[in-house]
DNA sequence: ACGACTCATAAGTTTGTGCTTATGTATCCG
DNA sequence: CGGATACATAAGCACAAACTTATGAGTCGT
């Protein structure tokens, strides 16, 4: 998955909105689709390219397929912002205390 | 700066290209076309997309004008890519590595 | 077996994005 | 002043992206 492409994935606010709906909770595709003015095969197309991006992993359960997060399609993200990771400085004290949070 | 507008500067290639070379110097937007084979207009226009995402900076001297990158406006990405921190663990020893780093 | 249900795929339309060529505006230099 | 240089803006075109409706494929309950 280029950075092109992981960009352009996560440029669409409905894509950006479903992994945030996904970030908490396992959710169906018709659960995804309550609160999105939306049809549903716009919806399962979404869908198709955040699973191509790598962003979600499906669980298949007879007719319905479960959707969460899979971090790791970040990794990308991550990495291509971490090359501007020499500007950061004001962020660091946050993440310190991030870092301090999770020891405990 | 909306989070959409953000994601769609940077799905462009040419313009992390761009930011790319600027993270490293100032430079011109002549001097920025080199390399690319892309005409003067196209490179205009991306210039004035990544300023208009609050991306780059820009110096006047006379007729050339000098780019920058401006850091902070990476910040909506920073905030957005933080809400799935949940799930970096494996790279929290990365970052701790950084900051040690950092603070020598 | 059959209708209801969940999701995916196909085809067509509309809108947006990035490019081009042409031209405009401002600055520098001889 | 007048030509060359640096960059921006305008207009038009080609392709990509996201939506729609229609339909297909598989699963469940009666």
């Amino acid at each position: 998955m280029s950075d092109t492409d992981i960009f352009k994935v996560l440029a669409d606010p409905t894509r950006r909105a479903v992994l945030e709906r996904l970030a908490s909770a396992e959710l169906t595709a018709t659960e995804l689709r309550e609160g999105f003015a939306i049809s549903q095969p716009a919806m399962s197309q979404h869908i198709a390219v955040l699973r191509g991006a790598g962003l979600i992993s499906e669980r298949r359960e007879g007719r319905f397929a479960h959707y969460r997060v899979a971090p790791e399609g970040m990794a990308p993200l991550h990495k291509w912002l971490a090359k501007y990771r020499a500007f950061w400085p004001s962020r660091i004290d946050n993440l310190k205390d991030l870092l301090k949070e999770m020891d405990q």
